[in-house]
DNA sequence: AAGCATCTGCTAGTTTTCTAGCACCTGCTG
DNA sequence: CAGCAGGTGCTAGAAAACTAGCAGATGCTT
């Protein structure tokens, strides 16, 4: 599996990430600089033959998704973020989450947070 | 400011993100799979034009460092992987950093956060 | 069956990214 | 001062990314 992805490419992956599965034409909609329907087919095929994703077929069309776990995936995201911008401490970037001034969070939001610290402090 | 940067500019930003400022030789340094020292330059000059970087001069080298506002780049990144890897749900996303199962936190950092979720809930 | 809509595979071409290496400059050292 | 070390600007070429559009398949409608 190659690693780098380029920027498009990179594009794709995210809106694949976020809907979880999606056909092309979904996956055009989504892309930021919209390209050609069929620009974003041909990645997709680049993309499946560097094992990034794969896609099965559903009432005639193809529907891509990721290959790798999605928590994996997640995982290996959230440590590059923090480690980039927050030299490396989970508790910084935690902290500027729930910095009312950029996020707000709903109360229940708030009691379950507190809740999971309560438990993770055992 | 060009919006889209290709996938060594994205590297070489995210390195100076981290370091804060660096020269030319510190950022090859740090970059995953090392390009030419010639070439480094050359994108660093090509993201000079484009606005999302600038240099001075430090003791006979260039030191380049962000245009943007660390923390305004910090927000931006928070938001996209909230939102390609969590729903757009921060709530989501601090229970993950705070999952004993991947970050281990350190007692000073939960008690810390939990005082912040308690101001947060006023 | 013919026409239409919608999908896929593919190929060829353009544009952008990426790179190496040369020419030049400055400070330092023997 | 001659030579070296380490820095910069620049240019041309290779490599990769990106794109358009054709040909073929399939199902639906008239």
């Amino acid at each position: 599996m190659t690693e780098t992805l380029s920027r498009r490419e990179r594009q794709i992956m995210d809106v694949l990430h976020r809907l979880g599965k999606a056909s092309a034409a979904d996956i055009e909609a989504e892309l930021p600089d919209a390209p050609s329907y069929s620009a974003v087919r041909a990645h997709l095929r680049t993309l499946e033959e560097k094992g990034h994703l794969r896609h099965e077929v559903e009432q005639l069309r193809y529907v891509y998704f990721p290959t790798v776990n999605p928590e994996r995936a997640r995982k290996s995201a959230v440590r590059h973020l923090v480690d980039t911008f927050f030299g490396g401490s989970p508790a910084d970037a935690v902290a500027a989450l729930i910095d009312p001034k950029s996020a707000k969070l709903k109360k229940a939001d708030l009691d379950r947070l507190a809740q999971l610290i309560e438990e993770a402090r055992r």
